[in-house]
DNA sequence: ATTGACATGAGACATGTGTCTCATTTTTCT
DNA sequence: AGAAAAATGAGACACATGTCTCATGTCAAT
């Protein structure tokens, strides 16, 4: 049994310091070196690898700054129980912020995506994505089955993140305006075939 | 304009070498160096990086093994002109080269997102996946007005790549059956969509 | 066979990564 | 305030990337 130590003040401080000058430099769109995050921080290069083992670490960890809204702020004031059109909203949402961060989030797929499989030194992947279609299909949940509901979710899942971006910029070569046509039509097709 | 030299066979051969030896050490699932490559290829590391500019270069050009089915060939014994049939062999096909050569598509997809936008050192992505999905409709693009079309491809795209593969593995956290039902399900989700 | 063109190899260099040691500061506790 | 504990910084290290220079090999044509 490993005994956690509280981590003090300071320490708090200069994890957070790391972070949010990780944040500013990937906006650049530029994959920035260990030593400009520790410059950016005001920290030397060694206490920057005591509290990231690696800069895939700290990059993968660093917070994008449009968050993806938070669901239960995105339905407050819509009082429609309709899933298509709460869907459609999640969907608008989530591929204005990913388009918006694009530089950033390439950067963070790409050494989530690049790291050996028995790999620990990049943390977990985060999903964001779930919490917000569930919270599109809660008022209507009970008007699909088990097994209709894990796979609308989980093709959804394909079509609203990062993921979905890469393809459409750099497999079809077609712009935004395209992929959010595309995107809400695939969106409304699933969930009417979930629907019945 | 510049002019172009026909490459002599000695270069036709280190190059081939290169490639050949780069696929055999990605085969292991590990981002292998330039100096591994080299050695693998018997040949010295200046020379590797006189045929391509960086190992990324060298690794996304480096061919997979089992490649996408050659899309004649798929439906040259399969005289159903059913689109959902058709779809769900190609995504049947698909499938199985993405999942079988999980590591190697890792690799290439982490080096093709990461690139900065400006970067041409990693050739442009190639596009296997439009090839195989447009044989598969062929046979009833007559079925489909345009525009239900175009979305339909696209929408297809997003389900039959390397980077659903991801979303599955990464952020769904689902093994390769159910990975392989979601999407047949989308796949005719969409393709009755487009049909009315 | 000899020459000239060209592919290659040996090795050095500048930079980034990740780790280490040791000295110095800063915090914390008494 | 003074001592113990802990965080930090300075600097070195081994290794990978990518770029040089220069010497050597190899091929083709006369």
């Amino acid at each position: 049994m490993k005994s956690v130590r509280k981590p003090s003040n300071q320490e708090l401080r200069t994890r957070k310091d790391l972070l949010t000058a990780a944040s500013r430099l990937m906006k650049q769109g530029r994959k920035p070196t260990m030593d400009e995050v520790a410059q950016e921080a005001m920290v030397s290069r060694p206490t920057a690898y005591r509290y990231f083992r690696s800069v895939d670490a700290l990059l993968g960890e660093a917070p994008v700054d449009a968050a993806v809204v938070d669901p239960t702020q995105l339905f407050a004031n819509n009082a429609s129980d309709d899933p298509e059109a709460r869907l459609l909203e999640a969907e608008a949402s989530m591929h204005k912020t990913v388009f918006e961060n694009e530089a950033h989030l390439r950067v963070m797929l790409a050494n989530s995506i690049g790291r050996d499989l028995s790999d620990d030194s990049v943390p977990a992947r985060q999903n964001r994505r779930m919490p917000l279609i569930e919270a599109a299909l809660a008022p209507a949940r009970d008007r699909f089955t088990d097994g209709d509901y894990e796979k609308l979710c989980a093709a959804l899942a394909l079509i609203f993140g990062t993921e979905a971006m890469i393809v459409f910029r750099d497999v079809l070569r077609v712009d935004e305006t395209t992929a959010r046509e595309v995107k809400s039509w695939a969106v409304r097709a699933l969930v009417r075939a979930a629907l019945r």
